[in-house]
DNA sequence: ACTTTAGTGTGAGACAACGCACAGACTTAA
DNA sequence: TTAAGTCTGTGCGTTGTCTCACACTAAAGT
């Protein structure tokens, strides 16, 4: 709210060497991500990639009876339109705004034109699309395993770990639409949560009051997706384009 | 079983110029890929990208409590070792063999090398790493969704379109490991499409006698993604490294 | 002040999947 | 031929989530 989002605020952007920053800082351009606004809808082509400073977006699924679930969550850590330099050109899925805020957008010709310099940024993203991967993977898994009481802890950590604050602002039908299941399911597990002074809400506010409770109460998909993350986004300041790290151990080919 | 495996016989590679084949495939070493074989474990370093020509490879993950999901399946259309070039060296998931064959594989400092020339491979790779984050995406969705019936469908065609024949070698056992169900559940669900006449089955052989009534049981999944893997796959011929085409009609920001 | 709307709580019945326990059928090895 | 092992079928009680229906409360609008 208060002062004017920088593009360092995302850390991708901020982990770009001067010179890089230099060549494409000029070309961006912030946009207030306004809640629930839709950034890309389902196979629709997109024309910029955006970078978050203090908004997050779910990438959400839609399936053809209406619901739908979320597969991941991105805030000032990544950026939302791998599929522009994946090589397609739109997804199966939608981005949707969770938390109102602001990112920074570049047009995807000059997204294009950088990649054709095989650099820094190319490196940057493919790093983030693997953290990525390991975040859908993990909800898949959860969607599977998990009960749902897991599944909102791991959503609220999820979320809290992209904002500077301890509260968010969502309903509980909001939160159902997201995690795939009903709103009374979600209502329950709050209320266990509450119950358990680990967070309060009221009418889309939610406080998280005893994080460490939460992660004790959340599944284990919260702190594989933490830990990956953070090994594969610890930016390396200077690395080649792809590395040539080639003293490691023998992986032996073994059946089980 | 009969002649051996070219290079070809996977589309990435197929897709290839002929000089980028040429200074690649002297490196390309086949093995053989038995059945449950590892070819990753969690989290270990990787040696090799692997191109499979008739085998299947599953990704899957463990759990802490041992329970596993599959998160997708690797056939001829694609290849093992995505994190190689995504600035990973490993991944939280370990490689499965599902169905014995046989695979090329490249090491990974040619990879690298490669890479380093940022052409036609990096293209290829990332596109299809497109199509792996839409087919794990949509595990995720079914998972939550969808009954062990329509996923079972959804497997055994996903397995079906990586073969050249209509049988699988299988337990229900190992489906429902892939799964992540239990393994009545996968008897069940088997037992209904027998009785159904879809396929027929006996100790670890599957047939499948009746594809199209199969697609119809299984649920929009398995559509969703090949649908979006021919898409993405549909290997346009000559394309600049990351191509520039830019005559596409405007997505607005919205509220809904 | 009153109504309307959005957000939340609750309860009854249905159903799918689960854990467990065990039985039958087929295959392989001794 | 017998024994051991693997694969598949079945039954039962439990649990979690779902559908449906409705009540309550706080905020917002007129």
């Amino acid at each position: 709210m208060s002062a004017k989002p920088q593009p360092q605020h995302n850390h991708l952007l901020a982990a770009l060497s001067s010179d890089v920053q230099g060549r494409l800082f000029p070309y961006l351009e912030l946009v207030p991500l306004p809640l629930h606004a839709l950034l890309y809808e389902s196979r629709r082509p997109m024309r910029h990639v955006y970078f978050p400073t203090d908004s997050i977006v779910s990438l959400q699924y839609l399936m053809e009876n209406g619901a739908s679930t979320a597969i991941s969550v991105v805030g000032n850590e990544g950026l939302l339109g791998i599929t522009l330099f994946l090589g397609g050109e739109s997804t199966p899925s939608r981005s949707l705004v969770q938390s109102a805020g602001y990112a920074y957008r570049l047009p995807r010709v000059r997204v294009k034109e950088e990649f054709n310099r095989h650099g820094q940024l190319l490196m940057l993203m493919l790093r983030y699309t693997q953290a990525l991967i390991t975040q859908i993977s993990q909800t898949a898994v959860c969607n599977r395993h998990h009960a749902i009481d897991q599944q909102l802890c791991r959503w609220l950590l999820l979320s809290m770990d992209r904002l500077s604050h301890n509260h968010l602002t969502m309903t509980q039908e909001f939160i159902s639409n997201m995690l795939g299941v009903r709103r009374e399911g979600v209502t329950q597990a709050a209320l266990k949560l509450q119950q358990l002074g680990v967070i309060s809400y009221s009418r889309g506010l939610i406080k998280v009051l005893d994080r460490p409770q939460l992660e004790t109460l959340s599944c284990e998909c919260y702190s594989v997706v933490k830990k990956e993350t953070d090994l594969l986004l610890n930016y390396l300041p200077q690395r080649s384009v792809i590395a040539n790290t080639d003293s490691i151990p023998t992986a032996t080919l073994r059946t089980p």
